[in-house]
DNA sequence: TAGCTCGTTGGACAA
DNA sequence: TTTGTCCAACGAGCT
């Protein structure tokens, strides 16, 4: 091997971005200090060929973007696909590379891989660098009193809020290290990122905004605009009252340290509302500390005792493909689950509804729930999805009391009191549905044979029956 | 140490 | 119409 380095290589993976990039910065720095250049690199590997449809086509979105940001740098994104591990051996062969930087991942198939390409690589000789990034605060940072890992939101909140963030790095200005030559790379449409979208890519690409510069442009209007009410229109899923950066978060197009800034700034400008969105970003962060201290929570009940309750696994029920195509009969499920057919994302009290309504009406496995949204959100995250699940169902850390079941009737009138989100979706016995509605029946498989002309279903279980039915089975606690 | 307080997001019912 | 109370019990986290 070349005593005379040539080559730093930066791994993206799910920080697809330019700027608050410490893992970026810390590989530029390093190749302009050796003289040396900087290729940055993707890899389709196994582990991200497993991501569901949605959040795959998604990612493809999001790396065509970055592509571009690197080109207006000077610079090129490299594409290879195969195990990581070859491919970083192979393309530090090829470009005299005697360094590996990337930003941490946390879920456990990542753990598991970066952990065994970090020995091997190493083993070759050559340096791999794992740099913090994706969170405000290392998992492990954060511990109780007593040494352990926190279980509970508020006391992670306490805990977490008034700790020191770093501040946001920029990206070194002038020009990118390049190569004398750069390497080959995949052609990204190759890829087939989007393959598996069953549903039409082009009608979700209608609502989709992709790209580190959308990221940023959204979060600085969310905090003119709207961050003043967000307490209550964060409820209101008619209203374009949140945040909106989950898939700009997923996939790393914006760092939560610069999200956190403009919070914070907000909370010193004594703006309402700053607060509660603070809280929302910890939330990202309770998931992922819950996830790295105890990895299960992706997999399986998170409180063992759980595993004995008589969840219906039924894949194939009647009832659960209703819920998946939005036609439970009840207006606030269905309008939330064709809200993320059609733009691969779901309000958020879409989501505690049609999680209470699958797990305790219907009695069904949070993990057959859990796996659809894997597969129909763009803003996919693995902790966060797994958190939210086993909260709704009752089993996870924090959860909420097995009484507290949802009226998806009473919850509508509550937060949707003049009907616009259920008309923003529903189109079956509505004279004049509206465009948003329609198009939904045109995302369908047609193998779904669904119409905007059909009837709107009769529910199959009213929510008090569903109530009374989930309050016996959780009382009983033969589990 | 042992005791104390509290727990993101609710619903039903009585007054 | 609005407001208060109860719906379990337990474990987390602090003092």
């Amino acid at each position: 091997m070349s005593s005379d380095p040539k080559a730093v290589l930066f791994w993206f993976r799910r920080d697809l971005r330019l700027s608050d990039h410490p893992g970026l910065s810390a590989a530029f720095a390093s190749a302009l200090a050796q003289g040396a250049a900087l290729i940055p690199v993707a890899i389709l590997d196994p582990e991200t060929e497993a991501l569901g449809a949605a959040p795959a086509w998604r990612l493809g979105q999001s790396l065509g973007a970055l592509q571009a940001d690197l080109e207006a740098r000077g610079a090129k994104l490299i594409l290879r696909r195969g195990d990581a591990q070859t491919v970083l051996q192979d393309l530090a062969a090829e470009t005299g590379a005697r360094e590996v930087h990337w930003q941490r991942l946390y879920d456990p198939a990542a753990i598991s891989r970066d952990s065994a390409v970090k020995a091997q690589l190493s083993a070759q000789g050559l340096a791999a660098h794992s740099h913090a990034g994706h969170l405000l605060h290392e998992p492990w940072t954060v511990e109780t009193k007593t040494g352990g890992m926190y279980r509970v939101y508020t006391p992670y909140w306490n805990a977490v809020k008034g700790r020191d963030v770093a501040a946001p790095v920029a990206l070194p200005e002038g020009a990118w290290p390049e190569p004398a030559h750069w390497p080959e790379s995949d052609d990204l449409a190759q890829w087939g990122l989007g393959a598996r979208m069953q549903r039409g890519a082009d009608i979700v690409s209608r609502h989709v905004r992709v790209g580190q510069q959308a990221a940023l442009d959204r979060l600085h209007d969310f905090a003119e605009r709207w961050i003043g009410d967000y307490v209550a229109n964060r409820d209101r899923p008619a209203v374009p009252g949140t945040s909106e950066l989950s898939a700009h978060l997923s996939l790393g197009e914006i760092g939560v340290r610069t999200a956190w800034a403009v919070g914070m700034a907000a909370l010193e400008q004594g703006r309402n509302g700053a607060e509660t969105f603070l809280k929302e970003l910890v939330w990202r962060e309770f998931a992922y500390h819950l996830m790295y201290h105890t990895p299960h929570l992706t997999s399986g009940n998170w409180r063992p005792e759980w595993d004995a309750f008589p969840w219906s696994t039924d894949e194939d029920d009647p009832a659960v493909l209703a819920w998946k195509q939005g036609r439970t009969g009840i207006p606030f499920v269905d309008a939330a689950m064709r809200q993320m057919y059609v733009t691969g994302t779901m309000h958020n009290r879409g989501r505690m509804i049609v999680a209470s309504w699958l797990t305790k009406h219907m009695m069904t496995h949070w993990k057959i729930g859990m796996r659809w949204f894997e597969s129909c959100l763009v803003d996919w995250d693995p902790a966060s999805n797994a958190m939210g699940w086993q909260w709704s169902a009752g089993s996870g850390p924090d959860a909420t009391p097995y009484f507290r079941v949802f009226n998806p009737v009473t919850q509508l009138a509550k937060f949707d009191p003049n009907g616009a989100y259920a008309d923003q979706w529903i189109a079956e016995g509505k004279g004049n549905p509206s465009e948003t509605a329609l198009s939904f029946f045109e995302a369908v498989p047609r193998s779904w044979g669904l119409s905007p002309d059909m009837a709107y279903p009769r529910p199959r279980i009213t929510p008090e029956a569903g109530r009374a039915r989930a309050l016996e089975a959780y009382k009983a606690r033969s589990f």
